[in-house]
DNA sequence: TATCCTTCTATTGTAGACAATCTATGGAAG
DNA sequence: CTTCCATAGATTGTCTACAATAGAAGGATA
């Protein structure tokens, strides 16, 4: 788990706490401050702030300085819309490109999410990652360079923050892996067309979940 | 025009260069030999190279250097699958959010387009910009920040960098051109599900024409 | 008392020097 | 002649120091 460089491993240790809400949303980044705090020279720290920058995570003002951005209930929901398109899209190419391989697994994915919905229906962060493991999956398999790097490195990293933010468990877990289930089924089957509209139809419901919150209940 | 600091400046001026091909692709970037070049010191250089790194113009392996990457078909087909769907929720959300005032301006830029492919049939530069400036607008009024974000700041620099690149002309502009004015009437009409399939099938077919042409005739 | 200006401090932006790493060249051994 | 290793050069990664800018504090004036 080495990476090869500082600026790789500040980034990323960076970019994990910010997701995790160990760093506020909003908080003021100062350079001095977190290169001495992280034992390295504002050079490479720079570096990672830049990159955290364009991933949407930091916000710089030329000569302020960063801050880690805020959380807004309406750009959630605009994430969503853009999951909706390109998700489906994914499981058009993934039900045409997918390996059997890949489809066991995916399988697997369902089954380990399954159990812990049943062993510890109470642990957001596993419920949550086991949910993200189907998506990326499917991601990983449409076998579009660009839709993952944009769905995986981009998009996915800000979803998770919002939801280490609100702090909630999913308001329907349970529905969700069967839906996931369907899903599933229709890749089995090949029949991308289907496979795309239940996925469209799946990120559309927790959106509307979403727009039916009010501010105070979520975030 | 001024830039507020170096770095953004320097990454403007690289960006511009890669995308118009004044960098050759595949091309190796000297932080040394580009710095002097651009009169200022490694530092905001390597600042510009990383973010045109996350911009995914630039590829960098840590410790042996950064390089303009490279144009395959492949990779441009890919990016039309996304903006299948990308740009059709863009007009989908159009339709709805799009102020009277932004629908006129939509409007000039198709008068514009029109007589530039009358006058001048020929300039590749202009008719490239005229057909990008159509698409930029109804993003923008999409009024969804990270779609705006996504399609203009990352995809659709690739997709300028690919048509310089093949320095062809696009294949059908007048039927192109027909197919704007389509999706226009649709937007004046708010009738947002018609837009979204023209703007779809639009795509699509520039991306059919993508398909069937092959590798010795496009790069 | 409120407002404007000046000065000062904290913080970011930039430059240049040093350290770590990779690649290529050349020679030695099989 | 080929393969391997060692050394040298070039290039990137990192650190420290300095310059430039923004924002805050304080005083002077109306």
């Amino acid at each position: 788990m080495e990476a090869r460089t500082q600026v790789d491993r500040i980034y990323q240790q960076l970019l994990e706490a910010i997701v995790r809400g160990d760093i506020a949303p909003n908080e003021r980044l100062r350079e001095s401050e977190l290169s001495t705090e992280l034992g390295i020279s504002r050079g490479p720290l720079r570096e990672a702030l830049h990159r955290l920058e364009s991933r949407r995570l930091v916000r710089k003002v030329p000569h302020v300085g960063a801050q880690v951005v805020g959380v807004d209930r309406q750009e959630l929901i605009e994430l969503y819309q853009i999951r909706e398109n390109l998700e489906s899209l994914a499981c058009e190419l993934a039900a045409k490109h997918m390996t059997d391989e890949a489809l066991q697994e995916l399988g697997a994915v369902l089954v380990r999410h399954e159990r812990y919905l049943d062993d510890q229906n109470d642990q957001f962060y596993i419920q949550q990652e086991g949910d993200l493991d189907f998506h990326f999956n499917i991601i990983q398999a449409s076998g579009n360079r660009w839709l993952i790097s944009l769905l995986c490195d981009e998009l996915y990293q800000r979803v998770r923050m919002f939801r280490f933010q609100s702090a909630h468990r999913r308001g329907r877990p349970r529905q969700a892996l069967e839906e996931h289930q369907r899903i599933f089924e229709a890749l089995q089957q090949r029949d991308g067309e289907l496979a795309s509209l239940l996925m469209k139809r799946h990120i559309r419901s927790a959106r509307r979940v979403l727009e039916q919150t009010t501010e105070e209940t979520l975030l």
